[in-house]
DNA sequence: GTAGTGACTGGGC
DNA sequence: AGCCCAGCCACTA
């Protein structure tokens, strides 16, 4: 990774699940809004693609809206993400967030940009 | 420039 | 409940 990089949308998806505390939960739809893409929850979901290549970006706290787990699939194991979250105190349940509302994270509201 | 694809979403059958 | 279709925007070939 260079200094020279254009406004890359998937640095700022990378920003925001950054930002989520552990034990919460957000989807795409509402970081792609967030970030001004408002329909672009695919393209949250392409920048998660890439952010698996990096140390720091939780992915596995980004979640359809739905609170499915459907990227569980990107990671090493197809378990690792559920587990990843029980560690963290969300309840999974066939690949599914308990308490999604809950345990959902807004960054509009929470991180009060 | 066109076409295909995708860790999405919502609606229809 | 499950599957299919269309819309959405960015990336790659």
């Amino acid at each position: 990774m260079t200094k020279k990089e254009k406004p890359n949308y998937f640095d700022l998806v990378y920003q925001v699940v950054r930002e989520i505390p552990p034990g919460r939960v957000t989807n795409y739809g509402t970081i792609a809004h967030y970030l001004g893409l408002k329909s672009g929850a695919r393209m949250v979901g392409y920048a998660m693609n890439a952010a698996h290549t990096l140390p720091d970006v939780p992915a596995h706290r980004v979640v359809n809206a739905s609170g499915l787990l459907t990227g569980k699939h990107h990671f090493a194991t197809p378990t690792l993400m559920q587990e990843l979250l029980e560690k963290e105190g969300v309840k999974i349940v066939k690949d599914k967030v308990q308490d999604f509302e809950k345990c959902f994270w807004d960054p509009d509201k929470e991180l009060l940009i």
